[in-house]
RNA sequence: GGCGGUGUAGCUCAGUUGGUUAGAGCACACGGUUCAUACCCGUGGCGUCACUGGUUCGAAUCCAGUCACCGCUACCA
């Protein structure tokens, strides 16, 4: 009985720009899907990588002093360090460079020049003299002459042919494209990066060059040496390779796992993967991934964020203060998936001080707490017949796997987050109503105060199971002090949270606060 | 210019196929409680649902127009 494959990936990021909160941003959100699909009783795949080819990669590197590859190699750190420092849990990391990714490419560019969707013509351009700059025709403007001019200058360009390129007939996929967003309507999503996927092919492709022969740091084309490896014609081909294309290695792995569940991209490199990347994979014969998800941008001030703007904090910053837990925590759950979404200090203290310390924290505290001092720090046991009663919680506890589980399948980390948040708020009012604390005064309700205790506690048992994907460390902190196992090795959560689990007698240690409140007035960055 | 989107409480946003007094969380104020991380619980909104007009017994929800902001309009990624 093998598992069913789930296969996710973030982009194939660019090795020049060191990561930052919009790429932690992507990579997080997919490593919750991954973190709860494997819960979820999935064989999960997830693929991230690097980038490392191109003609600016080449000159970066020499500006260093450093071979390309040297240049590359010493980037590498910086990507991984990043991703281990935010617990991110991905299968393979696909430098483009290695000698797999090299094999992949190949084997997939021989396989279309073969089947004829490859031709080799001059690029036809227009150069405008005075900003030296090549145009398309489609950016030109024309003067009143009808003559065509520079959309810089508005000086007259010249027609000016490049460079000899291979080119992929991408034009012959229009109607294909269209045909198929038709009947596959969830596979660009959210629905407004559908529309402009579908508007701009509706106005019609042109072939697209996928080599260039004036730099040679890339992937050359077995059939043309003297060629290397436009961007996208390698970079995509990572997602092939980090699930085993082409790898004598890890034979039945690609089979077994394509198509993909998911490519979470940017909205800014929708485009790539909606159009260019699935026309290659028709060419190629093979299916194209499920669902291509467009996240939005994270703003600062309701604007983009960007170094000039003086936004240039790291991850490692906001982790410092905040800790992992409460950085992944905080971007899942207020900025919603595919939206872009207003960032600062302030709101994320906000976030973090209501849900996290004065919710989720101090509920485990004040709940352990009274175990230890009524209970010796066990988990009490239960009369049977109070055992049997209803309670509020468990009524809440059993609708949560589906309410959640459906909000992780169309990756909407907001509402998943917000369900298992009302359970959390839900176990506080319980514990307000039932006031163990006036049941411990006397002999006669111990029974009744073991129940309460009971209860809560389960219900703790189940918040850190439905808020693992989100938060790691936390959850297994909790179910370590719940005296369980590593929660982040179950995978079958829809059993695991069922109601009634957590043992009588099992020793609950109080610990320290899970998340200490923060003053916004001190925090520094 | 063309195509698409957004505009709902101080803030971030939900509002399904139009239907009772328009919701949530946070923030704020007051009251209660004390097991807990000054925490938790309760109470508190006369919001022109951007504007104008229309369809309808009835519209935040449909239609038309206006205004504001944003995205896309291909080979840096």
């Amino acid at each position: 009985m093998s598992k069913p494959a789930y296969s996710i990936t973030t982009p194939i990021y660019y090795v020049n720009a060191a990561p930052h909160l919009g790429t932690a941003y992507t990579t997080i959100a997919a490593d919750t899907e991954a973190r709860y699909q494997r819960m979820n009783g999935c064989d999960v795949a997830f693929v991230t990588g690097l980038d490392e080819h191109g003609q600016k990669v080449a000159e970066t590197g020499e500006k260093n002093g450093m071979t390309p590859q040297a240049w590359c190699d010493s980037m590498v750190p910086a990507f991984k360090e990043t991703w281990d420092m935010l617990d991110i849990t991905y299968t393979d990391f696909v430098r483009t460079t290695e000698d797999r990714q090299t094999r992949s490419v190949q084997k997939f560019w021989t396989d279309l020049y073969e089947k004829g969707y490859l031709y080799k013509s001059a690029y036809e351009g227009w150069y405008c003299v005075h900003e030296e700059t090549y145009y398309n025709e489609s950016d030109l403007e024309k003067n009143e002459d009808g003559e065509f001019v520079c959309p810089d200058c508005h000086r007259p360009v010249r027609r000016a042919s490049g460079e000899e390129n291979w080119f992929f007939k991408l034009s012959e996929f229009q109607e294909p494209l269209l045909k198929f967003y038709e009947e596959h309507p969830d596979f660009i999503r959210p629905e407004t990066r559908k529309n402009e996927i579908v508007t701009f092919v509706k106005g019609g492709l042109q072939d697209l060059s996928i080599s260039r022969s004036t730099f040679d740091w890339g992937i050359p084309l077995p059939f043309d040496e003297g060629h290397v490896c436009y961007v996208w014609a390698d970079a995509l081909l990572a997602y092939l390779t980090g699930i085993g294309y082409a790898d004598p290695e890890r034979e039945g792995e690609f089979e077994r796992r394509w198509p993909m569940q998911y490519h979470f991209v940017g909205k800014d490199i929708t485009r790539f993967h909606c159009v260019i990347w699935p026309a290659m994979l028709m060419a190629a014969g093979l299916p194209v991934a499920d669902c291509v998800f467009g996240h939005g941008f994270l703003l600062v001030g309701g604007e983009k964020m960007s170094k000039s703007k003086g936004n240039g904090i790291k991850p490692a910053d906001l982790v410092k203060v905040y800790g992992v837990d409460a950085y992944r925590y905080y971007f899942m759950s207020d900025v919603r998936f595919g939206h872009d979404g207003n960032i600062s200090i302030e709101r994320m203290t906000q976030v973090y001080n209501a849900d996290l310390a004065n919710t989720w924290g101090n509920l485990c505290s004040r709940v352990f707490n009274m175990v230890g001092k009524y209970f010796d720090g066990k988990v009490p046991e239960v009369p049977a017949e109070l055992a049997a009663e209803p309670n509020p919680l468990k009524e809440l506890a059993d609708t949560l796997y589906e309410r959640y589980n459906a909000c992780m399948a169309e990756v909407n980390f907001t509402d998943a987050a917000a369900a298992v948040q009302e359970l959390a708020s839900r176990v506080n009012l319980y514990v307000e109503e039932s006031a163990p604390w006036n049941l411990a005064k006397s002999e006669e309700t111990q029974g009744q105060l073991a129940q309460v205790l009971y209860n809560a506690l389960e219900a703790c048992r189940i918040l850190a199971l439905f808020f693992a994907p989100f938060m790691p460390n936390t959850s297994a902190e909790v179910f370590r002090r719940l005296g369980l196992g590593d929660v982040c090795a179950i995978d079958d959560i829809k059993a695991a949270s069922a109601w009634g689990q957590l043992p009588a007698g099992n020793l609950v240690e109080k610990g320290d606060p899970l998340f200490p409140r923060l003053d916004v007035k001190e925090i520094q960055l």
